[in-house]
DNA sequence: TATGAATGAGTGTTCATTCAT
DNA sequence: GATGAATGAACACTCATTCAT
């Protein structure tokens, strides 16, 4: 008579499986759906946990994609950095920055297209973890780029920041397409692209002036050399 | 006895004017409060219409904000249009349009913020006019490419379409921080700092193949040099 | 440039033509749509002129889907009138009445369930024509069973106005799941056996009374008989 | 400062009282107010709680009436159930089906009318459970009509189902005015008349011929008994 | 600590009807 | 008489979040 329902076995898991269980699940969940459409229940439900025990470890929805996405971030940093100082060379290196940002992004355009239309928009961006991510991930571009100066490889004249910029914006710029689901993106070849036009853009050279005087000259002179040796001759 | 409420005096206008009216407050209104915290109804007050008068003209709110975009959109582009063409020089014309596109954005922070995460990232976006509004607006960086390239200015190896990626993918990046509201950005200098750097990335410099025959030609005439001391050694 | 938009040519036809196409229009959009999804703006559309102008004829749209049913159904009472009073019998008779009403539905079955459904559950019902209309339709069973038990050929004892209900409701229930699409209906036998069955339940015989009137006759006989037989015993 | 509202005391209670709450108020609404101009807001105060508890239960309005009628139904249906099979004889239980029936209607007209008009004529009306239950609840009159045809007590060239659209359809018919709040209905007297019009259209009976022959000869002998005994009277 | 029932704010959209032109 | 622009009321439903148990 008395058919109570069954109450839930409850799973007592250490708090961190419990955080893991749910970002998988969320992950899942705001890929599938977006931000807007995912559900707190389908998340719960995915995780084996209910709805209220997602805010013991998250404040609300927004933390939680918050949370998905640095995790993310956080693992593509540290899988590039272990390979990027084993990389030589600055057009190496460049190319392998490129190449790199192009495949995080054909890898999770779900996830790329959250990052940048929910959260890099925000007007809390600068206090997230995010930012300090993103910082350390773009960081190496500046660090590149100030060594190649140093070394004179790249012109004394151009800003790192703005090469940080033009290299991940342009990157950037040349994914929306795929992540409209609009065709294929060949990352290789772009890559090769990019880091080309980057690489032959910021090299250094001596001054277009002055290697046409110096040309200049050294042809006259030349030419007057060969006048002299021909007088010589005859 | 009972007490009805007036009807409100009706306002007959033109349509065009109706709409233009609607637009008007519907950029303030989403400017302001962001595409979600939008109301209709603010809408509708601020431009002296009732809530459904708004659905004479467009479908439903995103309609709305799609046609305040392209509307913005579509009077930027013609602005520049009939300047651009007015100016002359390869690194001018890079020049101009990188302050172009920046001075847009600063102008209108809020709507360029709507139209790259609401309308850039949405699946509709190749069907809206705003994609063909931007490729317009976008040819004109691959034609001055083009145009460089055939008369020796440009490297004859760059792919036009990825220095348009990159000059307004450099650009967009550059202004994140000032679209989130973080500070102030000197769109003269950014403007300046972005040509510069496009454009010594892209312009040809003697080809190596000319330098080799100089260096050949260089070499012969040592050579004989070289002979004539010897035979002054003699 | 003054280009206005050529005002919709006025067509000034007599109001009598306007109601009528009017009427049309809106009988088809309402077995199309349904009441409710009927719009003012499809009907005015169908019938080339605009929303405003159906309320010039009509209070309301209540009051079109009266006019239009009350329209349908007084065609249908004059039709079968005029076929009606040619049939001889009351057996014949009976079998029209139900086959029309089967056919008037099975011909026209969303204007029948708005009918159902709209108008004979409105509180007003009584107040509308159709209550009239619908009077006169079905007094012919009325007639019908008066006249017959007049003649004896119906019992004296059934309530003609109960045959009435038992004619029509007894169509009508055999037709809901016609009515929601469930199937076809087969309305010659489905009247033939109504006919049947209201027939012979209401036909008369030898009413009670003669049958108790001859037992008494016959037990005064037999009385009589057994007194003679006892006359002859004793 | 601000003023927050507090928050409604929660209550917690069993699902099933909630439902039984909820549904207690609906059908007051429901039958007050007609199924359109019901609110969920209405509903949901009367049973103590907010909008959007009633959606934990119900998927929508519709689902709530539905739910809300096919309660109603069950009840009606058991509590028949029980009392129809301990009533004997073919008449009586015609009369009970029939007097149960007006009796239904009589006590909840308004729930009767939404019952008819919005479920019975909805095409989804043979997916519901209310289809299920209807056919439980008509069952009886089939059955009924075999038995009595099986014992000879009806005749056999009846078809059952037609005489249960006969009994419901001629209830229901008989109750529309009622329905519409024009007057009373005598329950009693209505009973009485269907379950005489449809027993006796049913009911087998010597042929019409058998009879009038047995008649007539009963007589003739009768005449000559009398008139032997008026003989020896004589 | 986990549960999950209950909360309740929040709004775009439709369309019959009106009435100035 | 016809037009059709403008009115404006009206409401079901969702779901993140809370908190009593």
């Amino acid at each position: 008579m008395a058919e109570k329902k069954v109450r839930k076995r409850v799973n007592r898991l250490p708090a961190e499986q419990r955080i893991a269980d749910i970002m998988v699940s969320a992950r899942a969940v705001f890929t599938t759906k977006g931000y807007e459409s995912a559900l707190i229940s389908d998340i719960a439900e995915r995780a084996g946990v209910v709805d209220g025990s997602i805010y013991r470890f998250f404040a609300n929805k927004r933390e939680l994609l918050m949370r998905v996405i640095e995790d993310w971030y956080e693992k593509i940093i540290l899988e590039e950095e272990e390979r990027y100082y084993a990389v030589r060379g600055t057009w190496n290196r460049i190319r392998f920055i490129v190449f790199h940002h192009l495949q995080a992004i054909v890898r999770e355009p779900a996830l790329t297209k959250l990052a940048f239309t929910e959260l890099r928009a925000d007007p809390q961006y600068r206090q997230m973890r995010l930012y300090k991510l993103n910082q350390t991930y773009t960081r190496k571009v500046v660090e590149l780029v100030r060594e190649a100066i140093d070394v004179g490889e790249f012109r004394s004249d151009v800003s790192p920041s703005l090469v940080r910029s033009m290299l991940y914006g342009c990157v950037e710029h040349s994914t929306w397409a795929f992540l409209r689901n609009e065709g294929n993106l060949d990352i290789d070849q772009t890559a090769d692209r990019i880091a080309e036009i980057l690489y032959n853009g910021l090299v250094a050279r001596h001054s277009e002036g002055d290697i046409l005087v110096l040309a200049d000259r050294l042809e006259a002179a030349t030419t007057r050399l060969e006048r002299l040796s021909g007088a010589n001759d005859a």
